[in-house]
DNA sequence: AACGAGCGCAACCGCACTGCT
DNA sequence: CAGCAGTGCGGTTGCGCTCGT
């Protein structure tokens, strides 16, 4: 099985770009396009370099407006919360930076950003090698309460009775709401509302006017409230059988539930301690389709018409609800 | 000064998706 | 509709730099 590769590597120059290199791209390039076709482009301006190493270079070095390093707050709070809420999506945090790359962010999320975050990057003074700062064993939630980056990130300090979370903005919460309601969807049936083990249908609409009212709900209460939240109290809620009416408990619950391995792009939550494993009641090899699918009613991800997927309800505020979920992560 | 470890980042790799034929 | 080529993306690698010993 496997593919053709996209070039022959024994005949293409790997490594480094030099600056002649470098020069013969970008000067094609504005000049005439990428033409569309990557693949043909080295051989056209008689480059001995892959296509895709020459889309690489020219988006993430040569395009104009790219800003590399300096990172401002702003933008690290950006991506700290776009990679709460939607993961390693970095083309799609990327694009809410304007001049920043994917790949930039990535790097610098991954050097930089998770350490900072978590309150494990070594102190200015430190030993550049081998003192590990404020290491955290996973496990004690305690040390997460200490994070000198964003107080405001600072999760939650938990007891069994309180909820915790890690982010005390909407925005972040709503959107890690949308990643786990998508993953309630069932691959193939993006157009209905799934409720596994459901004996009441219910229409599309009428689910996404319940997951909306309860979006407003979560978006105009007071952070602490949120998680005291109560579900709608709709004849819908109080026909589902077994339907859990404490928002928090359940999010709770799903939280602490969440098999790892569906939850792509936040299992650092695991890994950091931001979500306690041994709190888990299952211990994380939930049946996802068994969870009970009234905590969130949420919409699923469907088919928008411009060829892309999104949720089934268009948040209202913000750039940042401009996200679309691809499906197939 | 030499060495080694840690770190940051550019670049590569491979898979998935998309559009065309 | 299937197959293929091109593209996009996230994860990983490797190299050069920095700094402590």
């Amino acid at each position: 099985m496997g593919r053709a590769p996209c070039c022959d590597k024994n005949n293409v120059k790997r490594g480094p770009w030099s600056p002649e290199e470098d020069a013969k791209l970008r000067s094609y390039i504005e000049q005439n396009g990428t033409g569309g076709n990557w693949i043909a482009l080295p051989q056209k301006i008689g480059l001995k370099r892959c296509g895709k190493s020459c889309r690489l270079r020219w988006l993430n070095y040569l395009r104009p407006n790219i800003k590399h390093g300096g990172f401002s707050e702003e933008e690290d709070r950006i991506i700290c919360s776009l990679y709460i809420s939607i993961g390693s999506r970095w083309s799609i945090i990327a694009a809410q930076l304007p001049g920043r790359t994917d790949n930039d962010i990535k790097n610098y999320w991954n050097t930089k950003l998770k350490k900072k975050l978590f309150g494990k990057q070594r102190q200015k003074q430190g030993s550049r090698k081998g003192k590990e700062i404020n290491s955290i064993p996973s496990s004690n939630n305690n040390n997460m309460n200490q994070n000198p980056c964003w107080p405001e990130l600072q999760p939650i300090p938990y007891s069994n009775n309180e909820p915790r979370f890690i982010n005390h903005d909407h925005t972040s919460i709503r959107k890690l709401l949308i990643k786990l309601g998508g993953k309630f969807s069932e691959d193939d049936q993006l157009t209905n509302v799934v409720l596994p083990n459901s004996q009441y249908p219910i229409d599309n609409s009428s689910m996404q006017l319940m997951y909306q009212n309860h979006i407003n709900l979560i978006s105009s209460s007071p952070i602490n409230d949120v998680f005291n939240m109560t579900a709608p109290n709709t004849d819908l809620y109080n026909n589902m059988d077994g339907a859990a009416n404490n928002f928090s408990a359940e999010f709770e619950h799903m939280i602490n539930d969440i098999n790892p391995q569906k939850l792509d792009g936040l299992e650092f939550l695991y890994e950091d301690g931001l979500i306690d494993k041994s709190a888990s009641t299952s211990g994380g090899n939930l049946d996802w389709e068994s969870m009970n699918p009234y905590v969130l009613p949420l919409p699923p991800i469907v088919a928008s018409s411009d060829g892309g997927f999104q949720q089934g309800v268009e948040l209202q505020e913000g750039p940042l609800d401009e996200l679309r979920y691809p499906m197939a992560q």
